[in-house]
DNA sequence: GTGGTCTAGACCACG
DNA sequence: GTGGTCTAGACCACG
């Protein structure tokens, strides 16, 4: 007859209300929350539980604080598994090691995707990154561009899933392999060969060849992990 | 020639130690932290600065309140990633569809992890499940056992950051693909299937055969994927 | 175990970087900052956290704002220490005897290291100082005389600390003790005793005579300080 | 209380009439100033004005800030000096060794003075610092008793301006010196030596004796200073 | 002027 | 005793 109680903490609701809220569009991307004072007022609890409330949704990604100026729904999630993995990271006490394993395992068959489902505009973009780095024999703007290239096949790949993850691999190696990228293409053979290498990868991509796509890029890894192993 | 300032919040700092506290072992799982009163008063900050650092690091994984008993170091971070991620997999307005291909992306090529890597306990521990799904026609018990067959695997890769993300897919399906495990074991023609594909998949890891593996697991996933296609 | 959080304010950032900048040579004396509004954008912060800093560099005696001209670093710092020290002597009630007390504490001494390191120029300028008081008998311009000959004391001890804090105390006596210096001098029979002892320290000093300076010196306040006590 | 502000440089006036309030007592030591908004609402000003009028009390060591709490008048202006001396110090490119000079200068005739105005209460303090020095061979208890040796001596003189000085010099050795304490303390043999150096300072100030004060106290740093030149 | 940040202190519920 | 919640009030920072 009685149900048991639940005591439901008062900040969690309030961030379930609001994640509602985004969920269901109510609020938007770039959406301004109330004041504190008046979320406070409008739902009926104190400005510290409100305040811890917007504190778990700006760490979930959701909402970004700017003092001065309020609380808004984030434009982007792009980057929002970096913190959470890179946690996971330190504190299972992984190897540097273990990023080059998760990004191999995802790019190569994140290739494959996206040879199936590439469109003009990324593979345009591969193809300017790949003329970019031919021009440069810089290693610092020859690893910008890498990174670029890398960025551009998950993006291709139309899975927003993949290309979060790794986007937080990708910042994770340059936290934590400091200089990975530049040590590699700052030897001029080597640069050639990893141009013949990103050749390859563009056109199984434009040729839509998923087994090419996924062929080229092992290839590519096997000549990069070679470095850091 | 000037940098920008970064303003440091109160409650960034109190993150901050602790967690450093953590990574550096001072510390450990299971570990109570100071009553919050104490630790406002060793920190020097007000007892709300130190709420909202506890939730950051609740939310992150690292802390766990439990109401009259105090704030612990979490045991665990098995599936402190599956928060984020299903907060992107929302937030992008993502489609079911995106979590299986990542799935899929991810399975194959740790299967050439594991067949690497495996040792005798994971194999065994394999072994045991395929035998269990063998016993019996129930789809729940068998959904389990799946789940626990492809946890075994990501295991085996002795990669804790694919682990944490696999983990965290299997928990996305759970919770986004409602049923998708039991529907597929409860025709028995299927399971048939499914324990051929395990069986090889488990031959492959036996014998150290990474490509075997991936050719197993692709087959695997070729004839899954279809049902929700 | 946990230490203490020290919550960093804008300004005070915006105040270490320009410091920092000054110490390292980037920013030099008599140079201009940039304008408020440039120094806002590049800091990223607001006009408001920059015109703090500056109020504070302007304290501190590193920047002079100059009205419709800009902000410029100091080119002097001779002075910096009367305000400072200025606010002590007020604040915690200190009497003019005090200050006549530090006066003689640091003149003494500093007429040894004086002794050691005076070069042929200071001596030089003594020397004028000296045949300067002898040619009036104006109360007024004694005065300033003698003020420019124990500044030159102190000058000579190459030691850049004494001389600010000498400076600052010579400033402290002008706006505490009015008419100390110049009633000394008013009378004749004092101009002769101070003509003596003054070149008695003149003759340790050009003889390099550490104890005789301090002899000297010591001599010279015995009589001094009786006049205010 | 607070009367309204005419015109130019606003924050300056207001920082004129809070110094004033504290010379004449209005304001005193401890006392919490009203909040910005309402000084803002009284003295017809805005708060930026205001704010800047504060942090220039603050730099000078009038005013604490503390966030949430409100705007206090300091209860000790004892180190007040040491950021102006440090400034100076820092910005004239000055040398450790001058700190060294500065201190060797000041602290020989405060001895005297203090030799003259010591009271039972400074003489016991020495005395127990003497005996807990004698107790340990840790080197930082040491250090730090031997610096509260020099500070009981600079209080015992009497004189505020003396001692505010002298506290800014022992901060600036911290500083700027590193080590330089502990270095001479951690040796046994000098420990001995110091001993013997402290014990004739005590005695002479016990006996009032001003010339014997002197003494040892240059002896006492003719031997503490080969340690650094 | 608006809004975020922080503090101090109080009461409640749980263990 | 400890976390959860709340309040009132003040500084901090931005536009």
């Amino acid at each position: 007859m009685f149900k048991p109680i639940k005591s439901t903490k008062v900040y969690e609701q309030v961030v379930e209300q609001i994640k509602g809220m985004i969920m269901d569009g109510t609020l938007k991307k770039g959406d301004k929350l109330p004041a504190e004072r008046d979320l406070a007022e409008q739902l009926q609890v104190s400005r510290a539980s409100i305040r811890e409330a917007i504190r778990v949704l700006e760490v979930i990604g959701l909402v970004e604080s700017r003092q001065g100026g309020g609380n808004f729904i984030r434009e982007s999630f792009e980057n929002s598994l970096f913190e959470p993995l890179s946690m996971v990271f330190m504190l299972e006490k992984s190897k540097p090691q273990e990023i080059l394993e998760l990004r191999r395992i995802m790019e190569i068959e994140t290739a494959a995707l996206a040879a199936r489902k590439i469109n003009d505009k990324d593979l345009e973009a591969i193809r300017e990154i790949i003329e970019e780095m031919k021009k440069t024999d810089d290693e610092i703007i020859n690893a910008a561009l890498d990174k670029e290239f890398h960025y551009r096949i998950a993006h291709a790949s139309g899975n927003v899933l993949v290309l979060n993850i790794l986007n937080a691999v990708s910042i994770l190696i340059d936290e934590f392999i400091k200089g990975a990228r530049e040590m590699i293409v700052s030897n001029e053979e080597n640069r050639h060969r990893l141009a013949e290498q990103h050749e390859e990868i563009y056109i199984a991509l434009k040729n839509h060849n998923q087994k090419g796509a996924i062929d080229a890029m092992k290839k590519h890894f096997d000549f990069v992990d070679k470095y850091y192993y």
